[in-house]
RNA sequence: GGCCUGGUAGUUCAGUUGGUUAGAACGCUAGCCUGUCACGCUAGAGGUCGUGGGUUCGAGCCCCAUUCAGGUCGCCA
């Protein structure tokens, strides 16, 4: 059967949003469910507002309903006709109280099987659905998904240009800086060996703009990352990304919370209560045992040091003496239901993340204690008490150096959360987390490496043992979490270009290294800069939270896979000899 | 790069200790059906059990290798 065309037939309305009543509409769509009665048909049309009941009847003209019959699921359908009060009313649509009288319908597209169901599809594999991403994106949720994702960038623009940010694109090919993440390497055709690098994110660009008097900028910006995928990490994402000038550390801070605070609020109705708490990193750590913690629920990490260093037990004794800590988190919510091999799951996961192993304190009906046997008079209900230690309740601790026990217990208070379903739903708790520190240890070569990244103003307090004392220099760095997710990053930027020159060499680098990688940048500091800062906010992960989705692939259109593929077009793919041969790279 | 999990019909899954013709639901095809909305009823088609090797009289099931996908650690200034 040949197809039909549109013809002089337009939209008159989308299907979501046919009115409640009776007059002539045009709808168009594909065609989602087909019911065939016999005499009598039913479709439900979708589009991206929603579905519509196209009915065929015994009034129907006998060529139109003949080719009612002939459709199929996902067929492209355009339909005029009578929008009517339904017989019954279906509580489940939008527009479950009517349905269109079809007078004319045209077949403009038809469908194969496809290889999943569109609107029945949660349950088919990531990999298949991915491979037929267009058909995915039919999905009603994913069509949700990327609307909301649309409104967070309408949002966006709207609050930071009504602030006086100007939007300024900066280049997508730009000079490769092999500090922190591995580049995307473009080779150039003209200069033979050298190479473009995509941008990880346009901070130096961002940073000659506030030299260059831009003042405030803010750009949707495309960023790269070679580097292993995540649920919530793709090689090419999109980050916020805004600077500005003549402000300090608060005054962007404030900045971002009206924007968080309005986000909230245009786009799905939740109130953020201002000031957001700032915490720094010292006692996030020290509480939560992460750099992002989750505070929506509590079982805070409680050092136990003091109240077990007189215990013969020689775990606690060596990590003590070590320099180390012994300290505990207090699972309660019933956590003594904990069989003992779900404990020795705890255990495993404790020795994945590097701890020795777990000790712990279960109280079903009286304390049961895993190192019992080392404990004199008194030391348990001792332990019990300063973790607060209660019937019901499950007592992890971990003895160690400081971070092992601290990223442990850290994880650990994750997943009991979870096993527990402890984790309320419908929260947003966002927390500042300031005083970063600015170096830290490279585990391979011990050197020092920049925390954030090496233009990241210290803390003027520690500026005098930048040199000497280099684990304890604090940045005016600090990040934006939201329910134990990074969402957001922030520094204060040096303006000095001595100083500049000094975080260089402090971080081991060498004139000749300063002066071939960032020679320009420091360069540009000699003419003068207004003191300056600003933060990079992942839209990706700002809209899967907002969107309750469960990984970054949900809103994002086209996304790669774990090996950094994607699956549809599969790229990356071979090229031909002569165009590698005219970017000069020898084949292997 | 390490570790864990999975791959059986178009899809989602079941498949006993290794034993005759590998099943179900949904989808698909054909027919019936005038108020459905996850329509219903009847019949039918549809399988290289991811791939390669091995053990065995016999492998979807056991062993080895490999591949793909997911998660996670390393990594992500």
């Amino acid at each position: 059967m040949k197809l039909d065309t549109m013809k002089d037939l337009r939209r008159t309305h989308y299907c979501g949003e046919v009115p409640n009543t009776p007059q002539e509409v045009v709808v168009c769509g594909f065609a989602d469910r087909v019911r065939d009665m016999g005499n009598l048909i039913f479709i439900n049309l979708r589009d991206r507002t929603g579905l519509v009941q196209l009915a065929f009847n015994d009034n129907t003209d006998k060529t139109v309903f003949e080719k009612a019959q002939q459709v199929k699921s996902e067929y492209v359908l355009m339909a005029k006709g009578q929008v009517q009060k339904r017989e019954s009313v279906n509580n489940k649509l939008k527009t479950g109280e009517i349905e269109i009288i079809v007078t004319d319908l045209r077949i403009l597209s038809k469908a194969e099987t496809t290889p999943f169901e569109v609107t029945n599809s949660d349950k088919v594999n990531d990999e298949l659905k991915l491979k037929y991403r267009y058909l995915d994106l039919r999905n009603p949720k994913l069509q949700e998904n990327m609307i909301m994702r649309h409104k967070i960038a309408q949002v966006t623009r709207e609050y930071f240009y009504d602030n006086g940010f100007l939007e300024i694109e900066t280049p997508m090919m730009m000079k490769s800086t092999p500090e922190g993440a591995r580049d995307y390497l473009v080779p150039s055709r003209v200069h033979e060996g050298k190479f473009y690098a995509l941008p990880q994110s346009p901070q130096i660009y961002k940073q000659l703009l506030m030299i260059s008097g831009y003042d405030r900028y803010i750009q949707l910006a495309r960023c790269f990352r070679d580097e292993d995928l995540r649920a919530d990490r793709q090689p090419e994402f999109t980050q916020i990304d805004l600077e500005m000038s003549f402000v300090d550390a608060e005054d962007i801070q404030q900045c971002v919370e009206g924007y968080i605070q309005k986000l909230f609020k245009d786009v799905i109705g939740v109130d953020v209560k201002l000031p957001i708490e700032r915490m720094t990193f010292a006692d996030s750590m020290n509480r939560f045992g992460s750099d992002k913690p989750d505070t929506r629920f509590g079982m805070e990490i409680q050092d136990i040091t003091d109240t077990v260093k007189d215990i013969d037990f020689v775990v606690f004794k060596s990590a003590i003496e070590n320099g180390g800590s012994v300290r505990a988190i207090n699972v309660k919510n019933g956590a003594s239901t904990y069989t003992r091999k779900e404990i020795d799951k705890l255990v495993e996961h404790a020795k994945g993340i590097g701890a020795k192993g777990l000790a712990y304190i279960r109280w079903a009906d009286e304390p049961n204690c895993s190192f019992k046997k080392f404990l004199g008079e008194g030391d348990l209900e001792k332990i019990c008490e300063a973790t607060d230690a209660r019937k019901g309740d499950l007592v992890l601790i971990c003895a160690d150096k400081n971070n092992v026990v601290l990223s442990t217990l850290g994880a650990l208070r994750l997943v009991t959360a979870k096993r527990l379903d402890i984790i309320p739903e419908g929260q947003y708790n966002f927390v500042w987390i300031t005083e970063m520190p600015f170096f830290e240890k490279d585990e391979e070569t011990g050197a020092w490496i920049a925390m954030h990244h090496p233009f990241t103003m210290p803390m003027d307090e520690c500026l005098e043992y930048l040199d000497t004392d280099q684990g304890n220099v604090r940045a005016k760095a600090w990040d934006l979490v939201l329910n134990g997710t990074e969402l957001s990053s922030g520094s204060m930027r040096i303006t000095d270009f001595q100083l500049q020159q000094k975080m260089f060499e402090a971080l081991g680098m060498t004139d000749e290294e300063i002066e071939a990688k960032f020679g320009f940048l420091v360069d540009a500091y000699r003419y003068a800069a207004p003191p300056h800062g600003g933060m990079g906010i992942g839209l990706d992960r700002l809209a899967m939270i907002m969107c309750k989705a469960d990984s970054l692939r949900d809103v994002v259109a086209f996304p790669k896979v774990q090996n950094a593929s994607e699956l549809m077009s599969a790229c990356p793919s071979e090229v031909e000899k002569k165009q590698l041969d005219e970017l000069h790279i020898k084949t292997m």
